[in-house]
RNA sequence: GGUCCGUUCGUCUAGCCAGGUCAGGACGCCAGGUUUUCAUCCUGGUAACACGGGUUCAAAUCCCGUACGGACUACCA
């Protein structure tokens, strides 16, 4: 393996469900990774133990497993940079904080939580923000302010300690990101960041530069919240004495309306989902839905999430995720945050709809017909679903549009009834009940071809008669093509419906 | 409050880096056409460079400022 090869990584954190914008990270990621002939790894980072949900982990590889978002290493691929679990990778973390307190770049800390916490009270009552930094740290229990001593006596009690990043003073911290270009910092105005907990955990941001490191990540690309701790990533890296892989940071998912990033209450809120897969919350019992339940294709999802951000430059919006990965590039993510909309994401499932085969519908169609009480041939259903499948957004829609390929009409539409059922249309009904049942050819185009001429042979009006006879037949002004409805309901079907239509509704007075 | 990031139709966005087009496309919405139903589809329309300076013959595009928005500011990730 060469050191230019490309090994991205997407790096959850297994305490809930995966939110759309986690996985529009990681779709970005495997779209890079695939681009560009890489890696694509999964790294689970569960540092912290106070915070562990159980399922999420596996909620998480679900996820990626109804997307279609492959790993090439990771928790369930394994690969030769593993283990792909932090809490497993434990013992190596701390040996390489013990480093950084070797060169000088870090330091004991003993302030209990407690007492930092009462410190950035007082900061807060006079309109001050506590920072733990060069000014300050000299005044707190910390192996720098504490003689090397009172230091060891500490240590030797097992007085509990974290370790802190000592960050230099008067440094300009210079950072390349591929979407938004170089960005200075001034070392002075960032703190001492805990690396190494109390509990024997590290944070992830030791974690995060130590794993990246090890695992010979290329690039970073990851959400912008992450921004802010850039510099104190960088360096960590130059402290090491490590090259630093090339970082981008993702705009954020917003929510419709109002303002602020796209949140789980806004999904409940507005009536969308903000997670892939339908979630559990084992503690308190609570649903929560996710795009998979609600009926989109997984193809749709992703394809919609991935263009929220970035776009090929040129004009095509329905992808492949082969299609995406040979368009991507990171330089074509934008900088702004990106307003979800609802609308749009249904009006992707309907190209979907529109793009997959009858017989993949049919089959996914199957269970609603069977729910419906309702035994039909597949081979039936699959000619349903393409005359229908233009009408819906949702497979879960496609009942409404088609129940009457699968029964007769139980009720008529009052409106209907009233607006197409007059007082010759029980005679005109009854006359081409016998005209249908001498046809030897019922299909579609004969069919037609034979009820028109004897509307106009008659000087019936298309209208009120066709109407009339769709009443009869859909039970609604609704649906597709008449005659194609009838051809595929069969002449029986169609002379037995137009029979009950006319007992039901009987001669207008 | 501090630090950093951002700002083109209602929304997603192209155009910006390498200044010069009536600022283009998509969703939505509106109108017309097709379908003697409904939906689809087709055609057309609606609608934007946050604001103020500067540089320039020329600024959405380059520079500065302002406003607004966002993220971060934990022994969370």
């Amino acid at each position: 393996m060469s050191e230019h090869d490309i090994r991205v990584r997407f790096a959850p954190s297994p305490t809930g469900p995966l939110h759309i914008g986690g996985v529009r990270t990681a779709l970005y990621n495997y779209l890079f990774a695939r681009k560009n002939g890489g890696k694509f790894i999964l790294r689970i980072e569960d540092t912290d133990q106070t915070r562990f949900v159980p399922g999420a982990e596996d909620y998480i590889i679900r996820a990626f497993d109804w997307c279609g978002i492959e790993f090439d290493e990771g928790v369930t691929k394994g690969g030769d940079y593993g283990p792909y679990k932090q809490s497993e990778r434990k013992a190596m973390y701390k040996e390489y904080a013990d480093r950084l307190m070797v060169s000088g770049h870090a330091y004991y800390a003993f302030d209990t939580a407690e007492e930092l916490t009462e410190l950035r009270k007082k900061f807060e009552a006079k309109k001050e923000t506590f920072t733990y930094n060069a000014a300050e740290r000299k005044r707190l229990k910390n192996s720098l302010a504490l003689t090397e001593a009172e230091t060891q006596k500490l240590l030797e009690a097992n007085t509990p300690f974290v370790i802190r990043f000592k960050m230099p003073e008067d440094q300009t911290v210079r950072m390349d990101d591929l979407i938004r270009g170089t960005i200075e910092v001034q070392a002075n105005v960032l703190d001492d960041k805990v690396l190494f907990k109390s509990d024997g955990m590290p944070t992830y941001h030791l974690a995060n530069v130590v794993d990246d490191h090890l695992m010979k990540i290329s690039h970073v690309i990851r959400g912008e919240e992450w921004l802010p701790s850039l510099p104190l990533h960088v360096l960590l890296y130059d402290a090491f004495g490590w090259e630093t892989p090339q970082f981008a940071h993702l705009p954020l998912l917003l929510k419709p309306d109002g303002k602020g990033k796209l949140s789980k209450r806004d999904g409940d809120r507005l009536g969308f989902p903000v997670f892939p897969l339908q979630w559990t919350d084992p503690k308190t019992g609570e649903t929560t839905r996710g795009y998979r339940e609600d009926g989109y294709f997984p193809e749709a999802f992703i394809n919609m999430l991935a263009l929220l951000g970035w776009n090929p430059g040129d004009e095509r919006e329905i992808f492949s995720l082969d299609e995406m990965s040979a368009a991507f590039s990171i330089e074509r993510v934008g900088k702004s945050g990106s307003r979800f909309n609802p609308e749009k994401a249904k009006w992707f499932n309907h190209q979907y709809m529109l793009k997959k085969s009858n017989k993949e519908l049919a089959g996914q169609f199957l269970p609603f017909i069977k729910k419906e009480g309702v035994i039909a041939d597949i081979d039936y259903i699959e000619k349903v679903v393409g005359l229908v499948k233009e009408r819906a957004h949702f497979v879960h829609e496609l009942w409404d549009q088609a129940d009457f390929f699968f029964k007769a009409p139980s009720e008529f539409d009052p409106k209907a009834v009233k607006k197409r059922w007059k007082q010759v249309s029980y005679d005109q009904m009854t006359e081409l009940k016998t005209l249908l049942s001498g046809l030897d050819n019922f299909s579609s185009g004969n069919a037609e071809s034979v009820v028109k001429k004897w509307i106009e042979e008659k000087e019936y009006s298309m209208g009120a008669v066709l109407n009339a006879f769709r009443l009869l037949i859909v039970g609604a002004l609704k649906g597709p093509h008449l005659f194609d409805i009838i051809a595929l309901i069969g002449q029986e079907e169609t002379l037995r419906r137009i029979e009950i239509g006319l007992y039901e509704l009987g001669r207008k007075e």
